[in-house]
DNA sequence: CGATGAGTTGACGTTTGTCAAGGCCGGTGG
DNA sequence: CCACCGGCCTTGACAAACGTCAACTCATCG
């Protein structure tokens, strides 16, 4: 699937002025120019290798990103989805090499920033560094969030937080409706955010679908019908979950 | 358990320049009176709660702390273990509230340090700018290796993995020996770091001390003895791991 | 010496993964 | 236009991994 037009929709939609930190590209911040150095990159399109030598920072300006780690026998897991207003550094702790892969999950725009002028970048922009703190702790909160429901969660819970989880995000960057959007994602993906095999995906959404909590078209097209229930099912509170994981513009 | 002997023997340990962060306190760098303003908790004092108010910043001196997250139900999962030189912020997105509780695993000497005087550090010195930035390549690559075996992985390779990685980190600290290392950990608490219950933490560390893999005293006191086949169970290899998570001394 | 808490082990149930088969849909080439 | 193909979703049957419950041991501590 991962339709055109799915990516187009969750691509664009700078201007709503809603309060991502997507707006800061365009409203004069300190990456008001990235659009000009940025590179197009196609959906499945790998960026770096775990492994690979690599100093550079990714700022993400359209499309879906997502970093993986996988085992030798192909087992794979997602570590984050990277949205527009993201930024990504993948380097260890040896500031060589990076620990995770990084691919283009739809068509993307990205900028890619070498190290050494990131941190000059940083040095002489306040604003920029409060961004990047806000962003560091949304990503700290929502990687807690994810590693409790790996570790102690069952899979209708995982699939209902990720479901909130990924809502919560693209309201925040001002696309789609309260509860209606599309995951450029398939199953298999959605197994390898969660930690679940793609059959298990799929029938753990085909109960949520069954009991009423939510719909879905075109098997990923999805809307929230009872928003109570699921954020039950996750084990969170909705209001909560937006605190903790959507950056306040500084 | 927990006894204090073991505790000490965690805790104590500067001077030895083993190139671990801690070094920085005694050495004059930016953190060098931290000692001065420190605090004493002892093992189990839970120093905030998740969804707290909180605005300051820890850095821990002696001592294990952990993070974690829990379900109402009481389920718990450990999100990570805060050790000597580690500095965790644990501010959410919001900048207000914390999203993990954070409890002394072993007694413990740490500096609270308010997040306005955090800021002022950071932007005076340099150095201290690049210690956080290692310390938090670190983390993130530790959480992927995690994430990835929370997700994918099986409880062996759970096990052996937080046993590599434990013993990496402590050895980064200059204590222990290469291969034998006292854990200040409850298999209950192991559980709640890999993301099993007590029983199955058992089960699987009698697998390995079976196959000769590790050995153990005191259910606790750990001596690898087969370093190959643990890391293959683990499925990394140990020195990509030290380069992944051991912040090199900036 | 009883009480408590942690580790150990076995029996059993539940959740989840694996395998296999079928349906749907879009693309491709005759 | 149609036949074919490959991906993805869907569903059922079965197997494996892991959790739960319960009983026992052992060490520690009052």
């Amino acid at each position: 699937m991962q339709s055109t037009c799915g990516s187009a929709k969750a691509q664009t939609g700078g201007g709503h002025g809603q309060g991502g930190l997507i707006a800061v590209y365009d409203d004069g911040g300190p990456l008001h120019n990235l659009r000009r150095n940025a590179r197009r990159v196609r959906a499945g399109h790998v960026l770096v290798q775990d492994g690979d030598e690599f100093d550079k920072v990714i700022v993400v300006i359209e499309g879906w990103l997502a970093t993986s780690k996988s085992f030798e026998d192909g087992e794979q897991q997602i570590i984050d989805f990277i949205l527009p207003g993201d930024i990504l550094d993948p380097a260890t702790a040896d500031g060589l090499t990076v620990g995770v892969t990084l691919e283009a999950v739809t068509d993307a725009l990205v900028s890619i920033i070498p190290a050494s002028v990131w941190q000059t970048m940083l040095k002489t922009s306040p604003t920029l560094e409060d961004m990047v703190g806000h962003l560091w702790a949304a990503t700290q909160a929502r990687t807690s969030e994810r590693l409790l429901r790996l570790g102690k969660g069952t899979a209708p819970m995982r699939i209902a937080f990720a479901i909130l989880e990924l809502s919560l995000r693209l309201r925040a960057l001002g696309h789609d409706t309260d509860t209606a959007f599309h995951l450029p994602l398939t199953q298999k993906a959605l197994g390898d955010y969660t930690g679940l095999s793609s059959v298990h995906v799929c029938r753990t959404m085909r109960r949520l679908v069954r009991h009423g909590v939510i719909e879905t078209s075109d098997h990923i097209d999805i809307r929230i019908v009872d928003l109570q229930t699921l954020s039950e099912i996750a084990g969170i509170d909705v209001k909560r979950l937006q605190q903790e994981i959507t950056p306040t513009a500084a």
